[in-house]
RNA sequence: GCCUCAAUAGCUCAGACGGUUAGAGCGACGGACUGUUAAUCCGCAGGUCGUAGGUUCGAUUCCUACUUGAGGCGCCA
């Protein structure tokens, strides 16, 4: 007898009347004494489940199908018949079930089936994606993750595989986790009695990446449009709904491009993202749209077809300045937006995501281009209404003496990046690129707040168990 | 790292000016009923009120510390 997901004998492709078989676990069980029992089963290939009937006459009806209860795993045999109920257009009319697990204590197993908060599965992470939020949003996840790919594929990008462990403690984008096997508690010691890193696993110290982009630039010099989609490991003490000490990071460098063809592909690959999850996942956004925000599906509809509001730094502090609104932080020109500005610039005064470009110089990194004026570089941030910074890009530059000169004015060490100068003295090219943020991209596609409940499992500040 | 809030049944919460047996809904369990749909109805069990001190005749309630969690800020994706 052949095994269907759910998904396909809901789709209509097999024909009623046909032998089948699923595998899955119990979501509810619904007895009736005209001598039968619903079951409905989920297997993940969809939101909806596949309801059972199953008849008093199996031979474990009474031993085992009547203790059924929320997330015993089944195998199921029988005919896939019309349903007679209203909710449903077919269910299987079971002639056998398999019970190979049940659930031992249902009364206190963490997943009842009832509403629980996002918080209370966050501390059952080993079993939260038995539920319908969980495994909906792990579904948007993949789907993103694959058009993330799909898009950049079918634009002849490839896929480089940047390290995870890097030298470079210098990229100014956060605390690193250090990477050691030397022994803590009695660690080597040199003439002057400081740690020596030359006796460490590759004789100096190392670290966990917190970026792919300057390896992935190396490539782009060669390959012209490449990309990084992997795990980034920042050790910053963040405490908030958008922020992970492991976090999964897209970032694309183009050559010979400048930032008006960076943000033309980040805004390309975000609507490609939008319409790919709005086409595969409808039931999974259907929950969305029911039990998280209502808008979700709306907001992403308008997303497809409305451009992005792209303004200048310059004319968004301008702007900030003159509605009048009084904020909490400072505001002026040189500043770094605070998040209360960012959120009241795309939420309130344009209400879509926004491209800010072109920030002062000295807020942002050592690699971005200097424009001409001498003050601003060739930066863009990408602003989402209610998630704020999804995207940060920039123009590289990639004239040697303006970089040079720039590192030293910023104190960062030349000599270890010897490297990534030599991409501007061999053959250098303009190029550009940016990181998107993975679980702030799904955190504002399905309206699900909290990044920690968009990864299977988090880390954060004394949190990494499982 | 800073600020604020919270912790009472398996879950979500209510409550007690400090005083005898701490409540509800959902879940689980038992029963009734029904081609049911988060079914419905009836019943039953389930709690050292986060931990440790302190004040008090008496603390789950007030105070302190700690732990854990959440939200905001900063850092950023």
């Amino acid at each position: 007898m052949t095994s269907y997901s759910v998904k396909q004998l809901l789709s209509g492709v097999v024909a009623i009347g046909s032998q089948v078989c699923i595998k899955g676990w119990v979501r509810t069980r619904r007895d009736s004494k005209a001598g039968l029992s619903f079951v409905s089963i989920s297997d993940g290939s969809c939101a909806e489940t596949l309801q059972a009937v199953v008849e008093s006459k199996l031979s474990n009806y009474a031993t085992e199908v009547l203790n059924l209860t929320k997330d015993c795993a089944v195998i199921i045999s029988g005919e896939l018949v019309a349903s007679q109920g209203g909710s449903q257009a077919v269910e299987i009319l079971a002639s056998a079930v398999e019970v190979t697990g049940f659930v031992e204590n249902p009364d206190t197993y963490p997943i009842s089936p009832k509403r629980h908060t996002v918080e209370y599965l966050r501390e059952h992470a080993h079993l939260r994606v038995r539920t319908n939020l969980i495994s909906s949003v792990a579904r948007v996840r993949n789907a993103v993750s694959m058009a993330i790919h799909d898009y950049l594929q079918s634009n002849g990008f490839y896929w480089i595989h940047t390290p995870l462990i890097t030298a470079s403690d210098c990229e100014g984008a956060g605390e690193l986790f250090k990477v050691t096997t030397l022994d803590l508690s009695n660690p080597p010691r040199d003439d002057k009695g400081n740690v020596n890193y030359k006796e460490d696993f590759f004789g100096r110290e190392a670290y966990l990446t917190v970026s792919g982009q300057l390896n992935v630039e190396t490539y782009c010099m060669g390959l012209s449009k490449v990309y990084t989609f992997g795990p980034t490991f920042r050790a910053e003490n963040s405490n908030t709904t958008r922020h992970l000490a492991e976090f999964w990071m897209v970032e694309p460098e183009i050559a010979f491009a400048n930032l008006m063809d960076d943000a033309a592909l980040a805004q390309g690959m975000l609507k490609h993202v939008f319409k790919t999850v709005l086409n595969n996942n409808s039931d999974d956004m259907r929950f969305f749209a029911q039990f998280i925000d209502k808008s979700v599906v709306t907001r992403l509809e308008s997303m497809v077809n409305d451009s992005f509001e792209m303004i200048s730094y310059t004319d968004a502090i301008a702007r900030l300045e003159k509605s009048g609104k009084s904020f909490e932080n400072p505001l002026y020109w040189g500043v770094d937006m605070a998040s209360e500005h960012e959120r009241f610039l795309c939420e309130e005064l344009i209400g879509k995501p926004t491209i800010v470009t072109d920030y002062p110089k000295d807020i942002k990194a050592f690699y971005m281009r200097q424009n001409e004026d001498g003050k601003t570089v060739a930066a863009m941030d990408i602003l989402a209404p209610g998630v704020g910074e999804i995207v940060g890009g920039s123009q590289r530059e990639e004239r040697y003496d303006v970089l040079v000169k720039r590192m030293q004015e910023m104190g960062v060490p030349t000599e270890s990046l010897d490297w990534y100068l030599d991409l501007r003295r061999f053959g250098t090219a303009p190029h550009a690129g940016f990181g998107l943020g993975l679980e702030r991209a799904v955190s504002y596609i399905t309206g699900v707040q909290n990044v920690r409940d968009i990864i299977p499992f988090p880390r954060t500040p004394n949190n990494a168990a499982y």
